[in-house]
DNA sequence: TATGGTGATGACACGACGTGTCATCACAGG
DNA sequence: CCTGTGATGACACGTCGTGTCATCACCATA
């Protein structure tokens, strides 16, 4: 048997996800989840940069995902159409398969104004490496930077609508419908 | 002689905003702004909610003046028109005369992630406010959420271009210049 | 003039977060 | 068998932010 049980990283993000649906995140310490989960309070800064951020754990590799995608398209891509077959891939391997679990973590966000701020951080991560995809495919920085920008609030406002939309809407149909409601509003 | 000297929150704002200047943010505590103030720590938390709103005590006040504007215009106003008129409105009031206090402030936020997260959540109390003030004037409230968010990456990408720019261009003009960008970029 | 209320501040204790640092010790590789 | 490595424990510590009670100039009113 080894010195310790392994997946002490998984062990601590379940016991914080259950704790913070037990009783909120904000009355929820630390010491807490570690107990738990049989780890010291120490271990648990070593595996999260801090209390907020084992909720966005799952999230960690997406924005270099999203590098890779736009490195990766033909160079004759339109930014427009990338944006759109970018958020189809993003929308159905990372948010339709997770409905409940990002359900969960909105509801936890909605409860506390820091965990609010983490989430916007965690769009402008998204938006920042949008950003450099764009200037990476020559794209010139303004317009980058509104493409980006634009490209996250696409999503975020179409994720809204389908985390509240029945089972059966599909994601990326309301990112489509969103976009074209975004045209039509600027026209 | 009163009991105390008069404007407290002035004072720490001051003491604040020189000690980030000497030492950085993260390296300037509560303690220390307090002590040149003339005050006790507890003092501080009674004006500011926390070390970072003391950044931006000064936009407190333009969520509730962007929903005012919005809700005085005539109904017939149409939502892009309002977008660019209210946006020219803070150009002009709040950011352009505040050009140096604003570059400033832009540094210390570069330094700290902590910053930066209560930057965005500004933001989005704009946002909020603006997709409020939409759905207030009938807007539907997907196309108001998605018009409040395009007119913070509005004002916000232009805002970045302006700080940047040479003394001379107007905010509002580079605010419409990126309207014309954004348009283009979803023709 | 007296009196009682009010509102800003001080004083103090405290819990929680997050970091620095050193010790421990199973495990892998030679 | 030996040695280095990497994950964890143990412990101290600084800072943030809150709760609570005391203080006391100022003000309104009788």
């Amino acid at each position: 048997m080894s010195r310790w049980r392994p997946d002490a990283r998984e062990r601590l993000q379940q016991a914080a996800l259950d704790l913070f649906a037990e009783q909120g995140f904000a009355a929820t310490t630390v010491p807490e989840i570690t107990a738990r989960a049989g780890l010291t309070t120490r271990t648990f800064f070593r595996h999260f940069a801090d209390k907020r951020e084992v909720l966005y754990a799952d999230d960690a590799e997406v924005p270099a995902m999203v590098a890779t995608m736009m490195a990766e398209a033909p160079p004759s891509a339109e930014p427009l159409a990338l944006i759109v077959e970018g958020l189809r891939t993003v929308a159905e391997t990372r948010f339709e398969p997770r409905k409940a679990a990002l359900l969960a973590r909105r509801e936890l966000v909605r409860t506390d104004a820091g965990l609010q701020e983490r989430d916007l951080r965690k769009r402008a991560v998204m938006s920042e490496a949008i950003r450099e995809g764009f200037q990476a495919r020559g794209v010139d920085p303004a317009r980058a930077a509104l493409l980006a920008e634009t490209s996250v609030t696409l999503i975020n406002v179409s994720l809204a609508e389908w985390l509240d939309a029945p089972d059966d809407r599909k994601l990326y149909d309301i990112i489509l419908e969103t976009l074209a409601t975004l045209r039509s509003a600027l026209g």
